[in-house]
DNA sequence: CACGATGAGTTCCTTAAGGGAACTCTAAAT
DNA sequence: ATTTAGAGTTCCCTTAAGGAACTCATCGTG
């Protein structure tokens, strides 16, 4: 299997993807934030195979999203996010909103998030970085921008 | 390749996943968003192999998120998002601004997006569906919900 | 009416990625 | 000296992605 490579895409859609695209990625990027942040760890919950688990933490890695440090003077280690990681823990919390409205069924949502600012039980919401105002699918306009492909 | 079902598992991510999470699939939901509404179009635009779209396509519309309908009395058919897949293009603006903070690189951005209701270029945001105060990875706490694994 | 063009897929072959079990390596702890 | 545990590697098998060629129905044109 021959993957087309999306990293040189003049798309960040594809860029993201490149990053965290591939399966398994975003549940392991959503076990380190939950705090499973070591091999064996990620592996059990996950179900993953060891072998697609090493190459998946290290694409993470190479791409700045993870980091990798020891934890024991014993050769031991475990997994953080870094910042840029960290921001993509947004991309979760969407599929997570999406996952919970669409799939969830009669049980509910597996999962719940409490806002510390508020201290509800809460889901995101999209708004507009500028104004405040929702921001969906249908509120924008798509214009050609500085890197757009020529 | 066995690949591992995501769609049983007790997690919207995984679950939304085991819709959009392979490869192509967010790329083929933004071409139909942006008007690429045919098999034809879809496959130049993406360079993506003509069998693995018709896979693409038909697994999307097996869970509701693109319709097929004829657009002429010959075999021609157009695809364009339910309501459900409409809902998943916020996870496309969710990725597009990681991708413009993280990749876009001196260029900058390869497409703007502009706000209705504010007229600006702008971004999403997230923020608490409650309260409406910003919402990201620090900004919760995770406890276990009704639909949660036993 | 025959003929080519067009959209929308199928078919088939090759290559490589995921699954899974077994194996290795290092450094404690007993 | 032996066991234990974490963190990977290695190897084989199956299956998915790439890609080019092929099919099929219908319309427009000469």
């Amino acid at each position: 299997m021959q993957r087309t490579n999306f990293g040189d895409m003049a798309c960040s859609i594809a860029r993201t993807l490149d990053v965290i695209g591939e399966p398994w990625s975003p549940l392991i990027l959503r076990d380190v934030f939950v705090g499973l942040t070591r091999f064996d760890q990620i592996q059990a919950d996950l179900g993953i195979s060891r072998k697609v688990l090493t190459e998946r933490l290290n694409h993470l890695i190479e791409h700045g999203v993870l980091e990798r440090r020891p934890y024991d003077r014993r050769p031991r280690y475990e997994y953080t996010l870094t910042e840029k990681g960290r921001e993509l823990v947004d991309l979760l919390m969407v599929m997570v909103a999406w996952g919970d409205t669409w799939r969830a069924g009669k049980a509910g949502p597996p999962v719940l998030y409490r806002h510390h600012a508020c201290g509800e039980i809460s889901s995101v919401d999209l708004r507009c970085a500028h104004c405040g105002e929702p921001m969906h699918a249908n509120d924008v306009d798509l214009l050609p921008g500085p890197g757009a492909a020529t």
